[in-house]
DNA sequence: TATGAATGAGCCTTCATTCAT
DNA sequence: GATGAATGAAGGCTCATTCAT
């Protein structure tokens, strides 16, 4: 009888109290107010504070991981993997605001100091991105010679600070307008031939 | 206030205390006895223990500038100068971990939650970057086509991603083996000619 | 509040929570769940947890009292009906475990701060023994000069403390066995010749 | 540097509150302003509000120890040891009435669920009254059937109940007016000869 | 009548900051 | 200046009680 949609609600709740104070300057009491509901209910939901942020870290994502799969499975062309996977990482973080600031923001002290919430998630992202860049070694379209988990976390990277600057500088531009450059000047750089 | 040691010995212990705990883990009683002084005396110098981070973030920010500017002040030819930066930002990293756990884990909530702080400094090491791809462009060995702001971001998230990367995976391997790979993927993808 | 057994029920399984957790560390969902009903069907019955207990004294003890009132009613020696109560009192609480954790551990508290709860029922305990003491003295069995009302105390507080001893000593003993000892050593304590 | 009178002033402060409402029943913040001080300063000698009954009973039951074993040090006589020990029982609580309070309603609480607080301590004031009835079978004042065991609880019982009717029935008479009945009884029940 | 999800007051404990020494 | 004991506001969490179903 307990309600299936509270976790979920609550989740959403704590991301918008995350992205506007940050986790640790979050009461427990705003997440509820937030969610419209009493501070002890959280408590029949989870266990304590800290869950609130691993399972979102860990749903979110699970799910979005689960999109960038979905999105590149029908493509043969691993260039034009990387291209969606860019293209749909500002898509997500543009059309979720707060949880791009939530994740941008808490996910290396989640990272660090939550034992190791959704670190397997995480890396489970990375994987795909090296998956892609093995397929285009195979298929010749990527250099043979690259050093495939450098690259990885480069790309990774690059899309992680084109977002975090875009939400901490309040968003005031397009961030997907970005993913187009962002993919040519890694694939240039990683490419046998020319993008 | 008149030792002038004391304001340096509290941020090198509070750099400590934070790369192990992290910040709002950490108590200032705890930044006192790594620095052998009372809790107390910590007031004398900072106002806050928020002053402390963000002077912590600041100092080190600047001097990590000022030692990049230096670095590459006599090169000429900018690919050389990205290599060294490459190559320098690890070093800096590898040298100092318990600094390079601080700044990977906390610099983005000190960004947004402490009043900018290190933003400013932050934001130098960037003009660092996009001034050498700059003149990259003028002297021809750049894509005259390049978003050379994106492309700046694009560097510093990948140099970013690995050294966080190593941060958490417990330094388990050189960092500074991935400059090379690094900025022979990055010159590749922003340089006219082969690199 | 139709069905009869109900606060029988709740009563037994807070008797078996409370001894093993005392009445503080106790929630009432836990006694809920040893009763096999819902958390919210205890207050169809008892208004709050401390009725539980007040009840659960009060109850208790009245038919413990009328036991043993039951017990000495044929007798005609005072002698003998001491040695029963003190035998009937070990029997009661070597057989009933749970109740006499309670009892033992929680009475003190529940006579101080619950409103008196089962000071009627404790004194009329108290006036059992002293009624067959001063029989006794009518008698002329017992010593013309005792002072009665503190022998009655002595007497209760000899056999609780045995009890208690028991209960807290994890029963690893007999406690019945100490019946006749007991009775024995009070006896020669009041008696006006030899027991 | 810290206040070396600071801890008994607490525990004082602590009868005084555990006395009035119990330990359940008394906030910490009670014990403070009881004391005069912040909340916060007991726990710079307290870990926690558990530790605070604990010291309590541990201090308290070993200085009483201490004192009656003091008392009877220079008597030859078990008899009148056993007379000095009831008296100064007794006199102890009538002085103490609010430790005696605390001690006669939550020492049963507090020896079963506060891992064992105390024990040692109660049962060194046990040791000494069997001890006293074993000089006496030695000395032929006490029949050398006696079980000792037993009868050292009984006369502890006693004075228990004594105690605990005297500080539940709001103090109505002097306490120690019982000493010497009690002390006569038991003698009674437990001398080879009259007393 | 029975349920158990929801409520929210309450409390222990922490810790940044102050201040008397 | 240096100390560290003292402060007290703050917040995570519990649990007796209520009430919609």
């Amino acid at each position: 009888m307990r309600d299936p949609d509270k976790p979920q609600q609550i989740i959403d709740a704590a991301i918008r109290v995350f992205a506007r104070n940050g986790y640790y300057n979050s009461r427990v009491s705003d997440i509820a107010r937030e969610a419209g509901i009493a501070s002890g209910t959280i408590y029949l939901y989870f266990k304590t504070k800290d869950e609130i942020l691993v399972t979102l870290f860990r749903e979110k994502m699970a799910e979005w991981v689960a999109l960038v799969r979905k999105a590149i499975a029908d493509d043969r062309d691993p260039v034009t993997k990387i291209r969606k996977i860019v293209a749909l990482h500002f898509k997500v973080i543009e059309e979720h605001p707060d949880l791009a600031e939530v994740v941008q923001v808490e996910l290396r002290q989640g990272q660090k100091f939550f034992r190791g919430a959704s670190a397997h998630e995480v890396s489970a992202y990375f994987d795909v991105i090296q998956g892609v860049l093995e397929e285009g070694v195979a298929a010749g379209r990527i250099r043979r010679d690259l050093p495939v988990k450098i690259a990885t976390k480069m790309l990774f990277g690059a899309m992680d600070q084109l977002a975090t600057s875009w939400v901490l500088g309040k968003r005031a531009y397009r961030l997907t307008d970005a993913a187009d450059p962002v993919a040519t000047i890694f694939l240039k750089g990683v490419c046998t031939d020319g993008v």
